[in-house]
DNA sequence: GCGGACTGCTTACCT
DNA sequence: ACAGGTAAGCAGTCCGCG
């Protein structure tokens, strides 16, 4: 079977090439295709060097709801578009407009053949006479058929659900991988530049998903000769050159080549390297692009690139890593880290640790993409499907891409013209509404103010993707908002003064809908379900859709959005507060006591099923969005602040949500506490039970309040805050935060300082305030703001237990006569 | 000259 | 480099204080 992973133009042979995955003999082959030629759309013929032909073709204008007749010019090189757009943005950049309007100039001539031709990249293909054909698997049409009459689209959009499906349900290979990882000597203190490659690359590692274990190694000098045994493969060279060409030799037999950060260091540093040591061009397999790096007859992955997606992090992730590093990241997510041995510098290893160091990274980064049946790989390959794009370029890519492509090729299905921005934002650019913060282009979603205190049996009701199903019930998108027809200017919802098209649909709310409807009908259960056969693969689908859902409303508040329309965000969100707020007012109205909400979900205390029952019927039935159980506290812990509780799970399990505690920047010796206490809460079963743990709580925090005190603590490590550099130090030009003071400080130390950087410090007396961890003396440290913080961090839990910190904790009795609580107390309300 | 009230900056979180 | 809303701490400013 063939597996499409990349299209791309070859310069050299001058046309299209897809680069497929031969999933029986586990290589890489090509399909050329001479039969397309890059073009774009105009309004008039105008005059251009490398026209091939131009004709009139028809096309449907989605935001003037028009049919219009554009001039096709298909020319016969990419530059020559290329060529065009420099112009435009020329007389852009003068203050001129170009004197033609000018359609679809902007997107990428593999994309625009992948969208034209409708190649299904990741899907798998025959090759017949020399011409390419999906390859229909019966199997999977007969679960698409099945899932498109369970999941029940009204007609319009059946052929788009069955489609979409289809790229859900059909096979995916495993792909035959290597993971690479190299080691450069250096001295310890600089990078070393993969521009320059100056130092000799010492040691390279390579394990595969079928069992390799490869560890090459430069011979240095004099160095005493050790053993390293643990791979399959062990081989030491006297000349770097010949272990270059030894690993592009070795690679030739891996599809798909993984690395952490490939792009931008280990590949770039073996090309420049190979080039050096007169390795000629042709024999290097390695293509430098910008900030991109390709390995030719292969696919190259670089995890670093796909893990640093924020939506990734976020919903795929569940923010288990918080920074973007191969330690991090592994540990998270398998649970090891990176070999930590005697020394910190490769320089001054031995062999046998230098290559148990590379080799341990070489296996991380392969594991990533193996653990749990092969997670990654398998969104990668997903998301390329669902994307329309390379996988290349996927992995790589923001989500707003991913979504724009989506949306593209859905425009080229149905022969509308891909509007242009500029058109978009005249028409449609005008947000009405005042957002709560300064700078915001409009109002968000509502938060509720909590009603602080222990709460037992509380229910979380939410609605189950509220923003993609507003997107799809209410017609959402760039042409309905605000629609040239004066017959649809009434029709408009909660309040907000923009109308919504009541002619045609929206192609956004369209697919953004199927996909939410696939997934909360199909995806979602299976995902999870023990007994079905493809739950891993169903799983990965699931979290696909929704990393792709769940960014849909926001992209089109971004203003690099290509089809940026914030109207279209703003009216979600209107809707969203509307259909928020009138649930709330229901359930009061059913006597049910709201303790919080948030955007799209209810905090309910101990409601009477039946209650509960009607509230769930009656929001389904107003706003036809499934409003389901969402958890299932046996109590919760709301402190008056919003964003901001901790709550116990029927089985124990403890949901944190904002505390300063949980916090990554808050020092470990408030986390252990904070953890101690977590298990204390844990154990609270019944609303009796509180007082003797509240005692407990007030006993651990009292011992750290006097372990600070007294200044007994275990290491100054446990009292670093760890904030990260977000912007270069120069860019800090408004004020200077105090990590940024302490990673002035560690620069002018001569430390390595900069834009990402994780700055460790500890708040100290004297002026300054703050000083570097590794540079801070006991005795230097500022145990008043400790104590201040400790103070506030766990008020946050303190206040709801009733508690107070100037009475309970510090044992000065004035204030604590009249709040104090009878623990009783707590528990009623 | 110093401290409180205020605003704005910055980071990290929630949905 | 998907959005807005919130918490928290600190930096910097203004103002009043005889």
């Amino acid at each position: 079977m063939l597996y499409i992973v990349s299209v791309d133009f070859d310069e050299a042979l001058g046309c299209i090439v897809l680069k497929l995955y031969d999933s029986s003999t586990d290589t890489i082959t090509y399909h050329y295709d001479t039969n397309f030629a890059p073009y774009f759309l105009s309004e008039k013929k105008f005059p251009l060097e490398g026209i091939v032909k131009q004709e009139l073709v028809d096309r449907y204008d989605a935001l003037n709801d028009t049919n219009i007749k554009v001039w096709q010019t298909i020319v016969n090189h990419q530059n020559v578009i290329m060529g065009l757009n420099k112009k435009i943005t020329y007389e852009k950049e003068k203050g001129n407009i170009f004197p033609y309007i000018v359609w679809e100039n902007y997107i990428k001539y593999s994309q625009s053949y992948i969208y034209d031709n409708d190649i299904k990249i990741g899907m798998p293909y025959v090759r017949e006479k020399g011409v390419l054909m999906l390859n229909i698997d019966h199997e999977a049409e007969t679960r698409v058929k099945e899932l498109v009459k369970l999941v029940n689209p009204d007609e319009s959009r059946k052929i788009l659900c069955a489609e979409i499906a289809k790229l859900l349900e059909y096979p995916a290979p495993e792909f035959k991988r290597i993971s690479l990882d190299i080691e450069v000597l250096n001295d310890g203190e600089i990078m070393p530049n993969p521009e320059s490659a100056t130092m000799p690359i010492i040691a390279v590692c390579m394990q595969s998903n079928t069992g390799e274990r490869f560890a090459f190694a430069l011979i240095q000098g004099d160095k005493p000769f050790s053993c390293y045994d643990n791979a399959t493969k062990v081989q030491f060279f006297s000349s770097e050159r010949d272990l270059i060409l030894a690993i592009f030799e070795f690679s030739k037999n891996y599809p798909f080549i993984i690395t952490f950060n490939g792009d931008e260091f280990d590949l770039p540093y073996l090309a420049t390297r190979a080039a050096r040591l007169d390795i000629p061009s042709s024999k290097i397999p390695i293509t430098i692009q910008n900030r991109i790096t390709l390995w030719k007859d292969a696919v190259h992955i670089d995890l670093y690139k796909f893990f640093v997606i924020k939506s990734m992090q976020t919903y795929a992730f569940q923010q288990k890593y918080k920074n973007v590093d191969l330690d991090t990241i592994s540990k998270a997510l398998i649970e090891e880290g990176k070999y930590h041995g005697e020394h910190e510098w490769v320089g001054d290893m031995s062999y046998e640790e230098l290559l148990t160091y590379c080799m341990k990274d070489a296996e991380l980064t392969l594991r990533l993409t193996s653990y749990n049946n092969s997670l990654v790989m398998n969104l990668i390959l997903v998301l390329s499907r669902l994307s329309y794009m390379p996988i290349e370029y996927v992995s790589r890519k923001p989500i707003s891409q991913w979504i724009r492509s989506m949306i593209y090729y859905e425009h080229r299905k149905q022969n509308v013209i891909i509007p242009r921005s500029e058109d978009i934002i005249l028409l449609k650019g005008q947000t009405t509404t005042q957002a709560l913060i300064k700078g915001k282009k409009y109002k968000g979603a509502t938060v509720i103010d909590p009603i602080a205190g222990f709460h037992f049996k509380t229910l979380v009701g939410d609605f189950a993707s509220l923003y993609p199903s507003i997107m799809k019930n209410y017609n959402l998108g760039y042409a309905t908002v605000n629609c040239p027809h004066s017959e649809c200017k009434n029709n408009k919802f909660a309040n907000m003064p923009h109308w919504i098209c009541r002619k045609n649909k929206a192609i956004e709310g369209r697919l953004i809908g199927t996909l939410k409807d696939l997934r909360v009908v199909w995806y979602k259960k299976r995902g999870k379900d023990k007994t079905e056969p493809r739950k891993e693969w169903y799983s990965v689908a699931e979290q696909s859709i929704k990393v792709i859902c769940n960014a849909a409303y926001g992209v089109f508040a971004s203003d690099d959005f290509a089809l940026y329309c914030p109207p279209v965000s703003e009216y979600i969100t209107g809707i969203g507060r509307f259909i928020i707020s009138q649930t709330i007012a229901k359930a009061q109205s059913f006597g049910l006591n709201v303790l919080y909400g948030d955007t799209d979900s209810i905090f309910i205390k101990d409601p009477p099923q039946e209650k509960l029952d009607e509230l769930m019927a009656w929001a389904m039935n107003e706003f036809n969005i499934d409003f389901e159980l969402d958890k299932h506290y046996r109590y919760i812990c709301l402190s008056s602040r919003k964003k901001n509780y901790l709550g116990v799970l029927e089985n124990g399990d403890v949901d944190v949500k904002g505390l300063t505690a949980k916090k990554k920047h808050t020092p470990k010796i408030f986390k252990d506490v904070f953890s101690e206490t977590k298990k204390l809460l844990a154990e609270i079963q019944k609303p009796e039970d509180v007082p003797a743990k509240r005692a407990e709580i007030l006993k651990l925090v009292k011992t750290t309040y006097s372990k600070l005190k007294q200044r007994k603590w275990k290491s100054n490590e446990d009292l670093a805050f760890h904030v990260t550099l977000s912007k270069r130090l120069e860019d800090y030009d408004k004020t200077e935060p105090q990590h940024v003071k302490a990673a002035k400080y560690l620069l002018s130390k001569g430390y390595n300082v900069g834009q990402g950087l994780e700055v460790s410090y500890i708040k100290t007396m004297g002026k300054e305030r703050v000083k570097p961890t590794n540079l801070t003396k006991t005795e230097e440290v500022d145990i008043k703001k400790y104590i201040e913080f400790l103070k506030s961090a766990f008020n946050q839990i303190l206040e709801p237990l009733g508690i107070d910190w100037d009475g309970d904790i510090l044992g000065v009795c004035q204030l604590s006569r009249f709040c104090n609580m009878d623990p009783k107390d707590l528990n009623s309300a």
